[in-house]
DNA sequence: ATGTCACAGTCCCTGTGA
């Protein structure tokens, strides 16, 4: 089973690109994060054309999120179920596995109050996770907007006093983990810095300059199954790229 | 370290968010 996440920074811009992609890497199941459509916009139906299902929960403008599957789709769930008016979580089974699509808010700035919902809606994703089926394997991915550690960060010492980098986001990821999940990348890979998001100003993908910011977070039973973890960097080059690159990981199921 | 991109509306430029 091949998955992977990617923030297509809007699925309107992206389309073409997209499509390409699939029908090149062929993944399973493709977790969206930035549709920026509303559902009536969605494609579902060229996205049937190439095999996949889709879920999309989707509010115009901005953010939005999806699922893509081969392996079906059922029990989809929009939203945390409360008063939220963004549209940043997506979940649904698809085969035998639990998915989490997450666009996780940016935060802004430390003193912002979009910094204070980034870190409510961390809190509320881990409730969320903490109350999963037990017997059932689960993938928590998308665009975090958080580097877990100063490795994820091309240059640290430019982000002081910045989000991305701050301890309550990052205590918020390793609180998610402790529900018993882990971030495939860094497992698979402890000592490459695999970034995944480049600013697209001051030529930063070209420079190195970089932050690993979209994660797939696995249980126990898909850890022991994983058999690679991969960025697809080349997404990042070429026509209208998105800012962020595809984050992918194969499993042995 | 701000050299870009996408969006909507005030529409062929500007403000906002990332």
């Amino acid at each position: 089973m091949k998955v992977a996440t990617w923030n297509v920074n809007s699925l309107t811009a992206r389309f073409a690109r997209v499509e390409a992609w699939l029908a090149t890497r062929n993944p399973d199941v493709v977790l969206i994060q930035e549709t920026k459509q509303n559902d009536t916009k969605f494609p579902t139906k060229e996205l049937a054309d190439l095999g996949y299902e889709s879920a999309h929960y989707g509010q115009g403008q901005w953010n939005g999120v999806a699922i893509l599957s081969k392996l079906g789709i059922e029990d989809v769930a929009r939203g945390f179920g409360d008063d939220d008016p963004e549209a940043r979580i997506i979940a649904a089974t698809c085969g035998d596995v639990r998915v989490v699509s997450c666009y996780v808010p940016n935060g802004r700035a430390l003193d912002n109050p979009h910094y204070v919902y980034k870190l409510q809606w961390l809190e509320k994703l881990r409730d969320l996770v903490a109350a999963r089926d037990a017997n059932q394997s689960i993938v928590v991915g998308g665009d975090f907007n958080v580097t877990p550690t100063d490795f994820d960060c091309y240059d640290p010492s430019l982000f002081i006093g910045a989000t991305h980098v701050s301890e309550p986001e990052r205590e918020a990821l390793r609180a998610l983990e402790a529900t018993g999940l882990t971030d495939l990348t860094r497992a698979l890979h402890p000592d490459e810095p695999s970034y995944s998001w480049w600013d697209y100003r001051n030529g930063s993908f070209h420079r190195g300059w970089g932050l690993r910011i979209d994660l797939l977070f696995v249980d126990e039973a898909l850890l022991a199954k994983a058999s690679a973890s991969y960025v697809d960097r080349d997404e990042r080059k070429g026509e209208k790229p998105s800012d962020h690159a595809p984050v992918i990981g194969e499993f042995s199921l």
